[in-house]
DNA sequence: ACTATTTCGTCATGGCGATTTACAAATTAG
DNA sequence: CTAATTTGTAAATCGCCATGACGAAATAGT
């Protein structure tokens, strides 16, 4: 016999919502929806029987997703089995869609994600970012959410919400991105410059990528810390399931940690941060390169041409991601590290120093790490996702809307 | 408007419970239960209100409390307000209680504490543990709870259940010490030591103390990290009004977080972790000083006395933590780190020198600091009121126990 | 081919829990 | 002493899920 630990997280989706009768509908509204997501095409009993209701009350719950539009009916399963066939249920390709949009230092992208999770319209423009006033930018990006919101509508898909990635820090009002180094925005409230018709959700790149990897690649853990670089070096950290954001939303700095406490002076006013062994500038400065504009390509392009120089400063980058690491690991005991955004690109060339270092200050088996294979994908799929997300987790509410 | 952001924890008592009309009263009950302990005498109409509940439906999860004697009634609310005045209600003094439990490095100590948070009873042995065998410890561990007990049966009490905090490392079974350096303990069951009768729940010291701050000091965030130190130097993330525990159960492990990557070798394997100089060993070898029974107050004391070796001993120290906690801080932004346990003790001398290192390390205000006024109290009053809470948080569960 | 068996989806019924509505009781304001 | 206000409870109602029964549609066995 056990008592309950204390565990911060139940899981499962709709948590949120009130304990009342019509709550308890709404999220068995949600969990219906979810497990005909995630198990593929499925007979009413087939849920109910994962889901833990009776048949009786799962057909109700799938006649209102129906009418909503979420879920529809396939027809008879083609069954190898004895009894009478089920009516496959499938989540709908038509009605509401989560548009993920992305602002990175050298290009602009927006993206459709239908309930399926099918990527249903994408739309990608180039062109440097930094340094342009928010202003012009967010326009760019409001045409090109107004391209893929019409590619989208014409095949019977409608907005449900918009999830903008950047790479910088976001206020938990996930409006606001506070500081934004590679595109020198600071302060800036998105909310004011975006398109006010649809639900608006800012976060960093790095927490939609971890976001990504936890929904879309198979195997994933509950809890891992998915590391992220463009030029800052940032982490996002999933407990359970969710993100860890922090009490400002700042969760996840790992480019300030100390790696050596002595080490040379930082803009955040430490000393031996991460990011001034391992952040772009200080790898580039390392392997004797100027800063260009395609940077992490360069990088890549010398090291597979097997420019020793190149191969060192990155070998000396993984080492220094791992002394990092160490302390995170230490901290949160996650049950893997995921290397993700532009960094999985340079990966190869990080990854053995990095694991020796981990391996080596790990009593017993080190975390493994692994690369994402979303790779620069991961920030614009996660954000369309966590819109999909919102979707599923209480289908009642946008059911209302459409 | 604003799309929800994905949060991990919807918070709030027994949200572990099924969907289904009996857990919706379960839950419903655990909240009735909890405003009523956390407002004081409260009336059905006010509580009614601060659940969102009507006073009908308060009134019948009222009974059944009464009737399970979680909950009596004191009587008519002496009023200033217009209106019938109402029956104020509280949370019994008798009935279930907690039983928490301590295993030190230099003793053993028990306390009862009931559904109010009083400690009704208490027991403490002083004596080494380090290096003797787990039986006769916990025989002697039982032997005080076994008293403990008896006593709490004298004032109405009946346990409901046993909570251990122990030095080190615990299996997320909550039942295995993995590795307890200081008692020289490495994969022992404890549950199968501890009498069978009562849930057992055995936790790190530093989880249990940070569980207490939570939930005993006014003003503590949702969002922190509890240090604590008895010779390992053991952290507690708490997120979200919950603890962080790892995959493993091990989070938290501060005292391996790389503080000078080529200082001297350490135990675990790594190099220049922060036990390395701000352990309890490092800092006696640093002071000059040989290890002793009481090696706290060895240092508390010839610190006060201005014995200028072990000032500047904790001095560095506290810069050594004050290098990781930057880590740390940067990695979970937490609203506030606590110094708990037997560590507070020394607090005087850590403190400067740990602040200012963070502060330099920070950009922006840096996290406030701040001391325990539990103490060496916290891991057996947290422990004790963890066994509390889970019955707070489902009523309906030890209801059927009584 | 025909029947027995199994499974699926639905309907009618019932239980349970919260809401709604109404009302008596207990206080203050005038 | 009356009006107004608030509390607690009781009766009726509504919503949601469970139960049990039934027809429908498939397979298995004779």
């Amino acid at each position: 016999m056990t008592a309950p630990l204390h565990e911060a997280h139940p899981a499962g989706p709709g948590r949120a919502l009130p304990d009342t009768q019509q709550g308890m509908r709404r999220r068995n509204l949600a969990r219906v929806l979810h497990a005909v997501r995630a198990e593929g095409p499925l007979s009413r009993a087939a849920v109910a029987s994962r889901i833990g209701l009776t048949r009786a009350a799962v057909s109700t719950l799938v006649d209102e997703l129906v009418r909503s539009g979420l879920i529809e009916e396939l027809g008879p399963e083609r069954p190898g089995r004895v009894g009478r066939p089920g009516s496959a249920l499938a989540v709908s390709g038509r009605g509401p869609a989560g548009i993920g949009a992305e602002i990175g230092v050298d290009h602009l992208a927006v993206c459709a994600v239908d309930l399926r999770g099918t990527t249903r319209s994408r739309a990608i423009r180039q062109g440097a970012n930094r340094g342009r006033s928010p202003g012009p930018v967010i326009a760019e990006l409001t045409e090109l959410i107004g391209r893929v919101v019409a590619e989208a509508a014409d095949e019977g898909l409608w907005p449900a919400g918009l999830a903008v990635a950047v790479p910088g820090l976001v206020a938990r009002d996930a409006r606001t991105v506070v500081r934004a180094p590679n595109l020198d925005w600071h302060d800036t409230d998105l909310g004011g410059l975006l398109p006010a018709d649809l639900p608006l959700t800012v976060d960093n790149e790095a927490n939609f990528g971890a976001l990504a990897e936890l929904w879309l690649e198979d195997g994933t853990p509950h809890d891992f810390l998915h590391v992220s670089a463009e030029i800052g070096i940032g982490a996002a950290v999933v407990v359970d399931g969710g993100l860890l954001r922090g009490t400002r939303g700042f969760a996840g700095e790992l480019g300030h940690v100390p790696v050596r406490p002595d080490g040379p002076a930082c803009a955040c006013g430490g000393r031996g941060c991460l990011e001034q062994y391992a952040g772009e500038e200080a790898v580039l400065r390392a392997a004797g390169l100027e800063p260009d504009e395609d940077r992490v390509g360069l990088l890549a392009g010398r090291a597979a041409q097997g420019d020793e120089d190149v191969r060192r400063a990155l070998r000396d980058a993984g080492t220094a991601l791992g002394v990092a690491l160490t302390g995170a690991v230490n901290l949160l005991d996650p049950q893997s590290v995921v290397l993700g955004g532009e960094l999985s690109g340079l990966a190869p060339w990080l990854l053995p120093s990095l694991r020796e270092e981990l391996a080596r200050r790990t009593a017993g088996p080190a975390c493994p790490v692994s690369v994402s294979r979303l790779g620069p994908e991961g920030p614009l799929l996660g954000a369309a996702h966590s819109v999909v997300r919102a979707v599923l987790d209480d289908p009642a509410a946008v059911a209302a809307r459409a």
